[in-house]
DNA sequence: CAGCTCTATCGAACCGGTTCGATTTAATCA
DNA sequence: TGATTAAATCGAACCGGTTCGATAGAGCTG
């Protein structure tokens, strides 16, 4: 590899010319910046990032941290993002802490120990120490998906009260009461919004809530089933479930399936956020969706302003919050 | 940040010192390391990983350069690779060329750029530069998924000719004739795998394969759906459709849906790997998949051990193949 | 006790860039 | 034309580690 010290001696010039060249060209003399230009293209230089973040203090690369890089939501954003970032010259690189926050947080760490020049962040969890780790850090960050109280940083999300609340309103509207749901995480901002969403509009309703009918499906698939298995299980069942996320939702779909519930004859679902192949799942499911697109474009704008832009650093934090789209499918039945 | 040079003022110690007591701590005297072990303790010392990597010529990063990691295929695998990783103190970054060659080539050149230990690659796409550019790295690279002819690397993957074979041999037991097979991009070594075991099956058998019925669906959402709404315009349709890998095969479920085919009773519909949630898509598609649990732990293994064996780095390379397997489901009819 | 080997530690160069004050060169003005 | 100023270039220090040959002291041998 052919070092700027190389370049230097051949172009007969010192080694912090060259390096001015390259950062500022309009500060080279015409004749110097061809000779220099001449030299790096004869030796093939190409600047070592990592010598070059050492010296900056500042690397061009950003972190993306999720929980699960799988999930189609993480997947668009991630997209967005990324299309964005190399537009700006910048390169991202993902990392999924698989909804551990141990391991959320050491790849925080490790990020910031490679200089990333800012984080794009959806907190999968948090105690009081993480927060305050995240607060002492001095690097652009924006988080999204997860609001997080006590993280005083940009926040792109959508409203997840409303979104529990379209599709309670929906239930309601088609003669639903006995509407079951399965929560998420309760540390989580979106699976207790979400949930707000739901009971507020219940009881604006005048309908009461069996306390049976709220179970903890932890957004995951094991939880899920379970959760949706209890629901079902009981001699007084709900007439529609519905789904703070899409993997419980679709595992209380599965549990139906298995018991030989159909759906939504026997019992109506709905559920919030898509699914890769919600196309082709039967029935196709009602739905409150992201926008995915949006929420992308608006965390890569943003990150990258604080970033590029020098006063853009010191900027009050913002949250951006996205309204929700209602999908519907052929899930939920009028009784 | 405390530097190496607080803690070595702090323990009294020389700069050197301190690097050895870190590196080597059996070759500094016990007194010593005691008090560097306090100073380091004291101050909070961290090393810089990018110092380091700028000094060693080496870092501890595995690049993980996949063309969708939304795909559960790669996201098994991901998983794998980086728990193993982690668990050997390495640091897994993903990144994700959207299938696009240039990009993957961009991806691989800046992780290269970081110094990275070592590169678990799945192809997507190439030219003879790109593979000469593959072969002059000498870093551990362990390619895996597509099996590509002119990269001398270690590669782990499935026997993809098996699986075109096992589910078309399914399909000519339940007496279909009228097989079609929606292809992927043929510079790709699992589409073309994949056919030939198809191809091959079809003729063992006698049974002659309508030209009509073989169609490019490009592994893509898009050009799946539109393959299949092909071969189901035709006036002679296919009583089976066998698609060579889930996306296309699950494209053409939701055209037979949208043009009112029932599966299986109409057609029947089989496909090469799973999906996410294929456990609630009506009906259960019959498939073969792969063991991606498996595939990665070869990979992580083999990876590691070119990375941390010294004489690791220099064995010839290796190819594993797994067999996949077939799961049954309720999509293919006999006829 | 001189001569030799080992061990512990050190100093300096190095990895490959950036940065900024100092210096040289060129252009502008009185 | 000499003084002044601006533009171009340079040198050296720096980022924060690693590495390796040199050195000093301890321990062993004859």
């Amino acid at each position: 590899m052919a070092t700027i010290r190389d370049v230097a001696k051949l172009a007969d010039v010192s080694v912090s010319t060259v390096s001015l060249a390259l950062s500022n060209p309009a500060r080279v003399s015409p004749k110097t910046l061809e000779k220099i230009r001449q030299a790096i293209a004869s030796v093939g230089f190409v600047a070592d990032p990592l010598a070059q973040s050492l010296a900056r203090g500042r690397s061009r690369m950003i972190g993306f941290v999720v929980g699960n890089v799988g999930n189609p939501f993480f997947g668009d954003i991630r997209r967005e993002l990324e299309n964005y970032a190399l537009d700006h010259e910048h390169f991202v690189v993902v990392t999924d802490s698989s909804g551990k926050t141990a391991r959320e947080r050491a790849m925080v760490e490790h990020l910031i120990g490679l200089k990333t020049a800012g984080l794009a962040l959806a907190p999968s969890g948090y105690d009081q120490e993480y927060l305050d780790f995240v607060a002492s850090l001095n690097v652009p960050i924006v988080c999204f998906d997860q609001k997080v109280a006590g993280i005083e940083r940009d926040f792109v999300g959508s409203d997840n009260y409303l979104a529990g609340a379209m599709l309670t309103e929906h239930l309601l509207q088609l003669g639903h009461r006995r509407i079951a749901f399965i929560t998420g995480p309760s540390h989580m901002h979106t699976a207790t919004e979400r949930y707000r969403g739901f009971a507020e509009t219940m009881a604006n309703a005048g309908v009461e809530v069996n306390s049976n009918f709220v179970v903890d499906g932890q957004f995951t698939r094991t939880a899920g089933y379970e959760a949706a298995m209890r629901l079902l299980i009981q001699p007084e069942r709900p007439t529609a479930i519905l789904g703070a996320n899409n993997t419980v939702a679709l595992s209380a779909l599965q549990a139906m399936q298995e018991l030989g519930f159909r759906c939504p004859e026997d019992i109506s679902l709905a559920m919030i956020d898509n699914v890769q192949w919600s196309s082709v799942i039967t029935p196709r499911i009602t739905m409150v969706v992201q926008d995915t697109l949006a929420l992308g474009g608006i965390i890569a704008r943003r990150l990258m302003h604080r970033i590029t832009n020098p006063q853009g650093a010191v900027e009050p934090p913002q949250d951006f919050v996205l309204t929700p789209k209602f999908v519907p499918g052929n899930s939920c039945r009028r009784i």
